[in-house]
DNA sequence: TATATAAGTTAGATTACCCTAACAAAATTA
DNA sequence: TAATTTTGTTAGGGTAATCTAACTTATATA
């Protein structure tokens, strides 16, 4: 069983390297800086989770997440992400609310509290921030986080969140008949003023390209299920 | 702020004095016995909550909680009993499965967490067990805890908890059109077997004093609102 | 009341997590 | 490639929460 501490350290981890899909590894400093303590701290972490063949590291050199270790680092990923859906969707917190509360609760252990949660909340594909949510398998589809401001003419897509969290930013929103899962398709983008217009249920509306890109969409025919 | 250990000390303190209702303080090893530590570990915990004022303590003493103790401790039961309620309510979980789970969240500090999860159960009164849920303001009603069994012949009170969970128990509780909150009205009891006549939504049923020992319940008229 | 037992305390050790300061290795750049 | 900078490691220390073993004080009982 891994501490709130080691938890803590491997989503790092995952974080750095496998969601960034850029990197495959992180150093020691790139980790310290992420959790905000000292190369040193880290230093002796990484020692630990080594021994716990949690992660793979050599003196010098770079650390990865091992098959295990990605396991529980996706677990984590997992609970955090329900939970800030849980707080956004039942609680009424708002999108940037979420986080440090979530950052409590994802170290909850009780699988049968994160499935009956995951089931509470109808099995969400995404979190408030638009981030894909691991499901209990742990596998996790991978998706680009993209605004309704990106999507392409034509397309259809789902509201998966937002980014903005002013009154006057919601109210439109709501105005708009937006909400989260709600589909929306771009009709068109005018290219005097580039304004864009929506339909959501059956009504045309145009939206400025600022309330664009503070709507995070989802459109499946643009993502590709993958397991990495 | 108190961390998780201190809390947890507060809070058995609060049980053992307050709650219990017969005593006003606490012995080392009592507090020890209840948290399952050595009483040396109690020992340095006790003189590090006196330096912080949050409980009173002499040398060779006992223990109680001063104010601002007591409104740490009362904060933590308050959380308990939410999360407690939340996941029997909504998440379905059995009434003995829910005090490990919440022993885990009862931690998380969010004073907005906790006063939304309240009003998204709709300011519950007591938890599965039927034990009372102290307030925002920290206030608590004190109820004598009391079963069906125990209510007496033409007082109506409400089902707030159970005590077994086996699933005949608890297809025989729906059955009987019962559930949390559920009005009923004691009709009669006979004197030849013991039977119990209730009425639940109208309808008369009659169950066996077993049963009825199973099912915890309030009655307004019985208890008087008090704040200790 | 003297003594045996129970209750409570102290000292010293351990583990987990974090730090600073000094040092060593690797990477970059002149 | 030699020097400088960046990155990573080690040694030693601090705090929180726990333990065991030895000790002290209080309580109960013979």
């Amino acid at each position: 069983m891994a501490s709130n501490t080691e938890e803590n350290y491997l989503k790092a981890l995952f974080q750095i390297t496998i969601e960034s899909g850029s990197k495959m590894e992180a150093g020691t400093n790139e980790i310290a800086a992420h959790l905000g303590v000292k190369p040193a701290t880290v230093n002796d972490m990484l020692k630990k989770l080594k021994a716990k063949k949690l992660i793979q590291y050599e003196k010098y050199g770079k650390s990865s997440l091992t098959k295990s270790g990605k396991k529980i680092a996706i677990e984590v990923v997992r609970k955090h992400r329900l939970w800030e859906t849980f707080l956004f969707q039942k609680l009424a917190f708002s999108w940037d609310e979420v986080h440090v509360v979530a950052e409590q609760l994802e170290h909850i252990q009780s699988k049968k509290l994160i499935d009956k949660l995951d089931a509470f909340l109808d099995y969400p594909a995404f979190d408030p921030h638009g981030d894909t949510i691991p499901n209990a398998k742990g596998e996790l589809a991978i998706t680009i986080k993209k605004t309704l401001l990106e999507e392409k003419i034509g397309h259809q897509c789902k509201m998966i969140g937002v980014k903005d969290n002013s009154a006057a930013f919601l109210q439109y929103v709501n105005k708009l008949g937006l909400s989260i899962n709600q589909t929306i398709k771009v009709v068109s983008r005018q290219p005097f003023d580039d304004l864009i217009e929506i339909e959501v249920n059956k009504k045309i509306n145009s939206i400025s390209p600022k309330f664009a890109e503070n709507i995070i969409v989802d459109c499946a025919t643009c993502n590709k299920m993958e397991n990495r």
